[in-house]
This record gives structure tokens, C-alpha cells and sequence, in this order.
DNA sequence: AGCGTTCGGTTCAAATTTGAACCACGGCTG
DNA sequence: CAGCCGTGGTTCAAATTTGAACCGAACGCT
């Protein structure tokens, strides 16, 4: 029970940096999202991921990982998504257990409508906020906690 | 509707990077306080700004606004913390309608037991994963962007 | 083939979060 | 001082999220 390692002056402003930009970066997308299209951000992300990939669709369990959320959270919002005609379920030919998510013509649709917009509100809160190094730097950084954490989950 | 200014390559990991990123740390972080001390990351940074507080003690709004949630979020969580004995509420002399929430003596002795492990946890999956340079980077830049987003709603 | 395990998804109940509606009160104007 | 508008918090119903329990199917091994 020896005394922690706290943190300095630095380290904690990047932390507190990093809480209080991640949440008010997230509330203003989430808005921005809700009020021109009508979708949550977790919403418009799944949409983002199947449309990313190579025919449209992914497995469930690719997917919750993807996103960073649980399984049964993931289910619920395609189930959502499937009411409102932007994704749909297909099964898979080789696992009879496995379900693909896949994109629908509607669901491609909604995805270019709401893009411009969701590109113009990350622009506004931190892309064009930072100069090109920052940026730069910023995507080292994060992408190497992210790759850390990825990895400390396998 | 012309066509809008996209992401290139570096802007488009800088924002991946940041959701990803954002997604892994908080659930990490959720399941450590979880775990070790009974705490969600909302409570526990409740304490954490009540703490640091001069005398203990904030009003609700004010509180609100630091932690970046709505107040109807926090008037829940206040209830919470309060059956669980780590804060009270405390009426405004000068303001009837004002509320205080301050952290209880057994409030600061959670926080006190709860802080080595998450700064720990902090540490490991944030800060100690980054260099020095990097650190001071990232705290600049999103410090920018928080305060940029902060200016924006005033 | 038989069997114990792990996997992929869904279901379920419980906890949280959010925005809108609401209730007083504070403050400013006329 | 009455009349109004903005504030500070809470309440309420609805949407979301999460982990645990569960079910059937796939696997690995004997």
C-alpha cells in the first residue's frame, strides 16, 4: 500500500483535457446528429462500419467490437436500426448461428444524407481547431492508446 | 449543397483515433472503478470536483456544467451518492431555490480509497503509454478543444 | 458417436441518461 | 409594488446501456 504515482502538472491537464473534451465533443455530435438526421452517434457509427465494409454487412460480434460496446447493447440498435429500414439481418450460410448486419439501400441513403453534415461538426469541434501538426500528433497518439488497448484485450 | 470538405488521410485517423480511443479508455476505466471501488466514472469525478472545491461543496448547476451532463443526470446521481452516504445536499442561504452538494466525510475517505486504482488505471492506459513531448501535445490540444467548445455554448 | 466447452446472439431486469414539463423564486421594469 | 421573464432544481416518461442468464450450435478430444 505504498504512496501511487500521482500525476504532475502535465500529465494531469492532458487528463482532464482528455475527459472534458471527450465529453463535450461527444454531447455536441450526439446533438448535431439527433437534430439534422434524426440518429443517435452510435447509430451513425454502425452505419459508418458497414458501409466501410467490403459488401455492406458484418457479423454482430465484428461489429460490438468495432464499435467498442457490448453485444446485447448492439443487438438493441440493430434491432432500431432494422425498424426504420437502414440496416437489415441475414444469416449466415456457413454458421447457422451467425447474423450479419448489412446495410440497406435506405440505410446507404440516410448514411450520404447526414454525412456532410456530421463531417462539418467534427470539422468545427476539433479538426479545424488544431493545425496540421497537432492533428498530426494527435492521431499518433490516440491511435497508440487505442492499439494498447486493443491489445490488452486479446 | 456543394460538396463538402471530407477528411483526408491524417484528419481521418486523428477523429478515428480520438472516437476509438474515447470508447476504449471510458469503458476501462468504468469497469476498474467498478470493480475496485463500487464507483461509477460519473460518481467518481463527482467527488473528484467536489473535492476540489475550496470548502467541499458546489451548486448543483455549477457542478452540472463542470462535469459536462444534463442536471436532471445529476440530481439523479447526487440522490445516489447521498443514500450512499458520500455526499449531502445543502440548502443556499442567499438563493432558496440553491442547492449545494457537498462531499461527506465518508465521501472523501471513498475518494481517498478509490484514487491510487484509478490513477493507476489512468496511467496505464493513457498516460504512461505516451512520451513525455507527446503528453504536453496531447494536453495543448485538447485543452484547445475543450475550451473552444466551453466558449462556444456561452 | 459421445461429451464437455466455448461461441454467437438474444432476452431480461436493473441502472442510467436525457429532454421536456413543471414549480418556485429572484430580479428587473415600468 | 405588480407583472414578467430567466434561473435553479426536481420530476417524469421514454430511450439506451449493461451484464448476467440462457439457448442452440460448433468444436475439440476421446
Amino acid at each position: 500500500m505504498d504512496e501511487p504515482r500521482w500525476l504532475d502538472e502535465t500529465e494531469m491537464a492532458a487528463w482532464r483535457g482528455f475527459v472534458e473534451a471527450t465529453n463535450l465533443v461527444a454531447r455536441r455530435l450526439e446533438r448535431q446528429l439527433k437534430d439534422d438526421a434524426g440518429l443517435s452517434h452510435t447509430q451513425y457509427e454502425i452505419l459508418v462500419h458497414l458501409s466501410a465494409a467490403p459488401d455492406g454487412s458484418l457479423r454482430m460480434t465484428d461489429l460490438a467490437d468495432r464499435l467498442v460496446t457490448s453485444k446485447s447493447g448492439l443487438t438493441y440498435q440493430v434491432t432500431q436500426l432494422e425498424k426504420a429500414g437502414l440496416v437489415g439481418r441475414r444469416s449466415c450460410a456457413s454458421d447457422v448461428r451467425g447474423v450479419f448486419a448489412e446495410l440497406t439501400e435506405q440505410g446507404r441513403q440516410a448514411l450520404r444524407a447526414a454525412a456532410p453534415g456530421h463531417v462539418a461538426a467534427v470539422r468545427e469541434t476539433l479538426i479545424d481547431v488544431l493545425a496540421p501538426e497537432q492533428l498530426a500528433a494527435l492521431a499518433a497518439s490516440l491511435g497508440a492508446v487505442a492499439d494498447r488497448l486493443r491489445a490488452a484485450d486479446a
